[in-house]
RNA sequence: GCCCCCAUCGUCUAGCGGCCUAGGACACCGCCCUUUCACGGCGGCGGCACGGGUUCGAAUCCCGUUGGGGGUACCA
């Protein structure tokens, strides 16, 4: 069997894809990546965008973690056409919502005889494996799939429970993956698998496909865990076309990998795998888009850094590449970077805010006084950091009050042996100096370089850590114009008279 | 074991038979700029896993080997 002999997707179907995670925990970035290349796609084509939750697993599922994964989406402005929240015309979109189309759709399968009951245990398939002398871990040997009236009525007398199982068709299974090409599954590889548990409940393996079909979907991309269960989707298709629950056979297209440390996929343990924990160091969404985008996929050449319209007018998951991504933080940060420098300042400055808040550096309103710091320093660190979690730090000291600027431990231990000098020196040319950022530094180079003969370092690095605590700071010229002559002078006394 | 996928600098990638003495980015190392730190600029280091084919010609196509990953559930 092919999937060409069966009603496909042609170039001329409107597109329709979807994101279907199971939400069972924190957002993982591998998870958003999937996410973000149907939509990309979605967006690039003119199609379609559903959004379905896929929560079969009560056990495993939370209210918590859907409520992250809309958070997650809003937050990246990666949206949806029809879905959880939205609605639309195939609706519910979370499975735990739709067991009665499930039951119905069931029905028809054994109707039409695709599923049949299997009543052989795990252990009596092992234990038959083992006495024919084959390997245990072959899996299911298709034994119920023709059991007589008799045999079943006998095991059903006996109160023996059934999974229903889908008969797999004797023929190869070839599909061409949108990201690797044609893919082919001898007959016999894969048996008939489990659709439906003993206790009535459906499988992923029945409620994905069937959903995917009863939605229309042309386009499946997903991971490429999922590559090895495409045979049997696509068993489960055939059946489906057969009794006119699905139009068409879709397309597939598994995405390559997110990788961790060594050879390992990202796994949920690695703190670099939480999308919120991005968002919390200062990724803003552009930066992180962008990186994630560039896991198994390129824009150009030559050009790593581009916005989502740039991604959206050139994506198409046929140029995804099929080899696994390492998934490597300092990259990511140095695109976030890029992406924070190419903000306008105003929403750089804005952007800022809920960081600086967590910091308690400023109140949940900002005071006329804070928005004329952050107003003066926030271009003074825009080309400086990376990450926007990097900011407090940064320009804490312009917020503080003088008497709360402790010194860094390593800004004290950089300190030159006659930094009391420097500062006596630096003192005395402040107090005359009119307080501009280009006088500031005229009179202080005056004193500190040409009078006294210092290295510009040595000459303006106390100054620095008088004045910021830090070691390091943005321009302190500036620095200390945004602070203001009193407290400027203040903070150099404090240190000088320490 | 069997089935499937993958293989270009440390990492992400460009490359889809000649434009490749393999290009870019991150990281790293120098230098320049410079009030610290960054930013920016310049330069350097560094790769087609291996072996056979096909071809006038292969990183590009085919086969094999090796290596890595995934699957083989009444999980998703």
């Amino acid at each position: 069997m092919t999937t060409a002999s069966l009603p496909t997707v042609t170039p001329e179907t409107p597109v329709r894809v979807r994101f279907c995670p199971s939400p069972t925990g924190v957002p993982h970035v591998g998870l958003i990546r999937t996410a973000l290349f149907n939509w990309a796609y979605a967006r690039h084509t003119g199609g379609t965008m559903v959004f379905r939750i896929e929560d079969t697993d009560a056990a495993r599922d939370s209210e918590e973690s859907y409520e992250q994964l809309l958070d997650a989406l809003k937050w990246l402005g990666i949206d949806w056409d029809e879905g959880v929240e939205v609605g639309g015309p195939h609706g519910p979109y979370r499975q735990s919502q739709r067991s009665g189309i499930y039951q119905d759709v069931i029905a028809r399968l054994v109707a039409a005889g695709h599923l049949y009951e299997s009543y052989s245990t795990p252990d009596e398939v092992e234990e038959r494996h083992r006495s024919a002398g084959r390997d245990v871990k072959l899996g299911y040997d298709n034994y119920d799939r023709d059991l007589t009236e008799e045999q079943k009525a006998a095991y059903k007398a006996a109160g023996k429970p059934a999974v229903l199982r889908l008969r797999m068709p004797d023929e190869d299974i070839t599909f061409t993956d949108l990201v690797r090409g044609e893919i082919t599954f001898a007959a016999g590889s894969v048996p008939d698998f489990a659709v439906v548990r003993a206790n009535g409940a459906p499988l992923y393996t029945l409620v994905n496909p069937v959903d995917d079909a009863l939605m229309g979907i042309t386009h499946v991309l997903r991971g490429e865990d999922l590559l090895s269960s495409t045979p049997r989707q696509v068993a489960l298709y055939r059946a489906l076309i057969d009794i006119g629950v699905a139009r068409h056979m879709p397309l597939f297209g598994h995405l390559p990998y997110v990788m961790g440390q060594g050879n390992k996929k990202l796994s949920k343990r690695d703190p670099e795998s939480n999308l919120f924990l991005h968002r919390e160091r200062g990724f803003i969404p552009e930066g992180l888009l962008n990186y994630l985008s560039l896991l198994g996929w390129s824009l150009s050449a030559d050009e790593d850094i581009f916005t989502v319209d740039e991604l959206v007018a050139k994506f198409d998951v046929q140029d995804v590449l099929a080899n696994p991504a390492r998934f490597d933080v300092k990259k990511a940060e140095a695109i976030n970077g890029s992406h924070v420098r190419l903000l306008d300042p105003e929403d750089f400055r804005m952007r800022l805010l809920p960081y600086l808040q967590s910091a308690g550096l400023i109140k949940q309103t900002l005071g006329p006084r804070e928005l004329a710091i952050l107003t003066e320093a926030a271009p003074l660190i825009q080309e400086r950091i990376t990450l926007l979690g990097e900011a407090p730090e940064m320009i804490g000291f312009l917020f503080r009050p003088d008497s709360e600027i402790g010194i860094a431990e390593d800004a004290r231990k950089a300190l030159p042996g006659n930094y009391k000098e420097v500062l006596a020196a630096a003192l005395r040319a402040l107090e005359e100096a009119e307080w501009t950022a280009e006088s500031l530094q005229a009179a202080l180079r005056a004193v500190l370089v040409d009078e006294l003969g210092l290295k510009p370092r040595v000459a303006f690095g106390p100054v620095r850590t008088a004045v910021s605590g830090r070691r390091i700071s943005p321009p302190l010229f500036e620095s200390m114009v945004i602070l203001g002559r009193e407290s400027s002078l203040a903070r150099v006394r404090a240190l000088y008279e320490e």
